[in-house]
DNA sequence: ATAGGGTTAG
C-alpha cells in the first residue's frame, strides 16, 4: 500500500510510532492475526460460522472505525489489503452491498486519517456509492481543512441524481461544522434552506448544528431563532445557545437562558457550567460566579480541570487574584491553560512583573509552554517592562518554531511598539504572512503611539488596499491617530465612514476620541453640542474626554459642567477631581481648588499614582512624583535641575496651568 | 451537534 508505505517511511514517528501503537493494541486485535475463513457462503447465509474467528462486514466496520478514530493507518490500510485479498465477501460484482458497507467504512477510515489522496482513490474506484460514501469524503476534506474540495464534492453529490446519494441529516450536520471556520454567513444560510428541502427541520442534531453555526458566522437571532423554533431540546442544544451567547459578548442573555435550563428539565453537564461561568467573567459578576462554584461542589465537579481554569478566570477577572491562586495551588494536574489563566491573573492585578517572572521560571525549570501562553506573557509588556527581556522571550519564540503563530506575531508587534522599538516591531510585521485585521491595528496604533498619525493613516489605506476589513478597534486607533496630530476633519470623516462604509456602530469609546480629538483642537464647544448631538447616553469615557479638554484649555465653566455630571454618573472615579482642581489651579482659583481636593478625600477617592520608567542595561527604574527612593536620587535631582536651567537658558517656559494640586502654593513660581 | 487560556484602542 502507497500510503502504508508512506508512513513507515515519512518522518511522522516512523517506527517509534508504530512500536508505540503495537503497546497499546487490545487485545481482541490479535484476531487480525487469524486468516479469514468461511465456508462457502449460500444466499441464506452468506457468512457461515466457523470454528476460528470470522471478520464479517460488523466485524470489519467497528475495527475500521476504531482505526479511524485513533488515526492508526498502520492497523487500517492493513485491513483494506486484507479486504482486497479476500474475494468474493467484499467484492462489488459478487456481493455490492456488502462491499458497500465495508468500503464506506475504509473510506472513512482513510478519510479520519488524514489520507485524503487515498481516500479520493478509493472512492473514485468505487462502482456504487451511496450518501453514507459521499458523507465520509466530504467530512474528510474539512476535517483536514480543505474547505473547496469539501464544497466541491458537496455540489457533485447534489448533481448526481442517484436516489441512493441524495443528502441526509449527517451531510447538512457535515456541511454545517465546516462552516465553523468562514465568516460570511452564506453557506450556513443555504444549508439551512436545505434543511426544510429534505424535511429535517425536526432533526435535533440539525437544529444543534445551525445553532452552533450560525454563531460562529455572527447571525446571532438567526441562531436564537433556530433555538426558540426547535421542538425538542436536549443538553447540546441548551449548551450551544449558552456558550454562542458567553462567546459574543452577550453575557446577561447566556446567563438568563442558563438560569432558565436549570429550572426545566435537561439538565447541565460540564460544557454548561462552563459557559456559563465564562459568562460571569465577562460580567466581572462574582456572586453569581461564587453561586455557580458552589453548585459544581455540590455536584463534585470542582476539581475538573477545565472548571478550574475557567473558575480561576472568573476571580481573577472579578480582581480576586488570592481566590485564583487558592484553586491554582489546590489543583491537582495543571496544563498549558490553567498555567496561562495564573500568570494572566497576576497581569490583571497589576502584577506584571511578577507574571513574567513566574514565566521566566517556567521556562527554566523546562516547562512546555505554547503558543498561547507566549502571547499571553506578550500581552504584559508595555507596563514597567524591559525591552532585553521581551527580545529574549521573542528568541524563545523563534527556537520553538511560533513564529507563524498569528497571535504570536501580533503580539510581538505590540510588545515592540509599547517598549518603544518601533523599527523592530514593523519588521515583526513585514515578515508575517498572514497578517489580519489585529496585525494592521497593532501598526497603525504603533505609529499612533509614537505621535506619527500621518504614518498611521497611511497604513489605513494600504490595509484597506490588502482588502483587509477594518474593525471598531481599527477606528479607534485612527481616531486616536487624528486627534494627536489635530487631523479634525479627517476623523469626523472616519467616524462617518465606520457606520456607512463598513457597517460598524460607533461605541462610547469612539464618540469619546472624537470628543477628545475636537477638544485638544480647542472646538470645546462643538465637543458638547457633539455629545449632546448623540442618540443615546454616551456614557463616562465621553464625559471625561470633554472634561480633559477643558483642563488642557483651561475653561472652567463647561469644565464644571461635565464634571457635575461625572460626579452623578462615576462617583468612584478620581479623574473629575484632579481635572477640576487642575482647572482651577490653572486660572488662580485656590479656594475652588481645596474644596475639589476636599471632596475627593470626604469620598474617599484614590488618585492612582502615575509613573515613569527607563530600562538601564536590563534593569527597570520607575519613578513616581517627587520620588526620592532610588539610590542615586541626589545625583538625579542634582542632573535635572542642571537640565531645567538649560531649558530656561533656551527660552523654556514651564506651562504653570496644570501644576499638580499637591504642590503648596509658593512653590508654584 | 456543546467546552477552559491568548494578540489590537485607553
Amino acid at each position: 500500500m502507497n500510503s502504508l508505505r508512506l508512513c513507515m517511511n515519512g518522518n511522522n514517528g516512523g517506527f517509534k510510532a508504530l512500536w508505540k501503537f503495537n503497546a497499546h493494541l487490545p487485545s481482541w486485535t490479535d484476531s487480525l492475526k487469524i486468516p479469514f475463513y468461511a465456508k462457502a457462503p449460500t444466499s441464506q447465509n452468506p457468512f457461515p460460522a466457523t470454528s476460528k474467528l470470522v471478520l464479517n462486514q460488523a466485524n470489519l466496520s467497528s475495527l475500521l472505525s476504531v482505526c479511524g478514530r485513533d488515526r492508526n493507518l498502520i492497523l487500517g490500510s492493513s485491513i483494506h489489503a486484507r479486504i482486497i485479498k479476500q474475494p468474493p465477501f467484499f467484492h462489488f460484482d459478487t456481493y455490492p452491498r456488502n462491499a458497500l458497507f465495508v468500503w464506506n467504512s475504509l473510506l472513512s477510515m482513510y478519510s479520519r486519517c488524514g489520507e485524503l489522496q487515498d481516500a479520493i482513490k478509493l472512492f473514485d474506484h468505487m462502482p456504487v456509492k451511496d450518501t453514507v460514501s459521499w458523507n465520509a469524503i466530504i467530512s474528510g476534506f474539512f476535517m483536514n481543512m480543505d474547505f473547496d474540495s469539501g464544497f466541491r464534492f458537496f455540489k457533485r453529490m447534489s448533481e448526481s441524481r442517484t436516489v441512493y446519494c441524495r443528502f441526509d441529516k449527517a451531510t447538512l450536520t457535515t456541511m454545517l461544522s465546516a462552516c465553523d471556520g468562514l465568516e460570511f454567513s452564506g453557506v450556513t444560510k443555504m444549508i439551512h434552506a436545505l434543511v426544510f428541502v429534505g424535511g429535517f427541520e425536526r432533526e435535533i442534531t440539525v437544529g444543534n448544528a445551525l445553532i452552533t453555526s450560525y454563531f460562529k458566522c455572527g447571525c446571532f437571532t438567526h441562531g436564537r431563532q433556530v433555538f426558540y423554533d426547535m421542538i425538542e431540546r436536549n443538553v447540546i442544544t441548551w449548551t450551544a445557545l449558552i456558550s454562542g451567547l458567553a462567546q459574543n459578548e452577550f453575557y446577561e442573555d447566556s446567563l438568563r437562558l442558563f438560569a432558565r435550563m436549570r429550572g426545566g428539565s435537561v439538565s447541565p453537564n460540564v460544557l454548561t457550567y462552563l459557559s456559563a461561568l465564562m459568562a460571569c467573567s465577562g460580567l466581572q459578576a462574582l456572586v453569581e460566579g461564587r453561586k455557580i462554584h458552589g453548585l459544581l461542589w455540590k455536584l463534585g465537579m470542582q476539581s475538573d480541570l477545565c472548571i478550574e481554569s475557567a473558575l480561576m478566570d472568573l476571580y481573577s477577572k472579578c480582581g480576586s487574584l488570592e481566590a485564583a491562586w487558592q484553586i491554582f495551588e489546590s489543583a491537582e494536574e495543571l496544563d498549558e491553560v490553567s498555567l496561562t489563566v495564573i500568570l494572566v491573573a497576576f497581569a490583571q492585578n497589576g502584577l506584571e512583573e511578577e507574571a513574567i517572572e513566574i514565566f521566566t521560571r517556567m521556562v527554566k525549570l523546562g516547562i512546555e509552554v505554547d503558543p498561547d501562553m507566549v502571547s499571553a506573557i506578550l500581552g504584559v509588556f508595555g507596563v514597567e517592562t524591559s525591552l532585553a527581556l521581551g527580545k529574549q522571550i521573542h528568541s524563545l519564540i523563534i527556537k520553538k518554531n511560533f513564529s507563524q503563530n498569528p497571535f504570536v506575531s501580533n503580539g510581538l508587534i505590540n510588545m515592540y511598539s509599547k517598549c518603544g522599538d518601533l523599527y523592530d516591531s514593523l519588521q515583526v510585521f513585514y515578515q508575517m504572512t498572514q497578517k489580519n485585521s489585529v496585525s494592521w491595528n497593532s501598526v497603525i496604533a504603533a505609529y499612533a503611539r509614537h505621535g506619527d498619525g500621518f504614518k498611521a493613516l497611511q497604513f489605513y489605506e494600504e490595509m484597506r488596499m490588502e482588502g483587509v476589513a477594518p474593525t471598531d478597534i481599527t477606528f479607534l486607533s485612527l481616531l486616536h491617530a487624528c486627534s494627536h496630530a489635530g487631523l479634525v476633519e479627517k476623523g469626523m470623516e472616519f467616524l462617518e465612514s465606520m457606520a456607512r462604509d463598513h457597517g460598524l456602530s460607533p461605541l462610547s469609546e469612539h464618540y469619546a476620541c472624537v470628543v477628545d480629538m475636537l477638544g485638544r483642537a480647542g472646538f470645546l464647544k462643538e465637543a458638547k453640542d457633539f455629545i449632546e448631538g448623540l442618540p443615546e447616553n454616551p456614557g463616562v469615557p465621553v464625559w471625561q474626554a470633554l472634561l480633559g479638554a477643558c483642563g488642557i484649555h483651561g475653561d472652567s465653566e463647561m469644565g464644571k459642567y461635565a464634571a457635575d455630571i461625572l460626579f452623578l454618573a462615576a462617583p468612584d472615579s478620581p479623574a473629575p477631581y484632579v481635572l477640576m482642581a487642575n482647572i482651577y489651579s490653572s486660572e488662580g482659583k485656590w479656594k475652588e481648588r481645596a474644596s475639589a481636593i476636599k471632596r475627593m478625600k470626604e469620598m474617599g477617592v484614590a488618585k492612582v499614582v502615575g509613573i515613569s520608567w527607563i530600562e538601564i542595561e536590563k534593569k527597570v527604574n520607575s519613578f513616581v512624583v517627587g520620588d526620592k527612593m532610588h539610590p542615586q536620587a541626589d545625583i538625579i535631582f542634582w542632573l535635572l535641575s542642571g537640565l531645567l536651567k538649560h531649558l530656561k537658558d533656551e527660552g523654556y517656559v514651564p506651562d504653570k496651568r496644570c501644576i499638580l494640586y499637591y504642590l503648596d502654593q509658593d512653590k508654584r513660581d
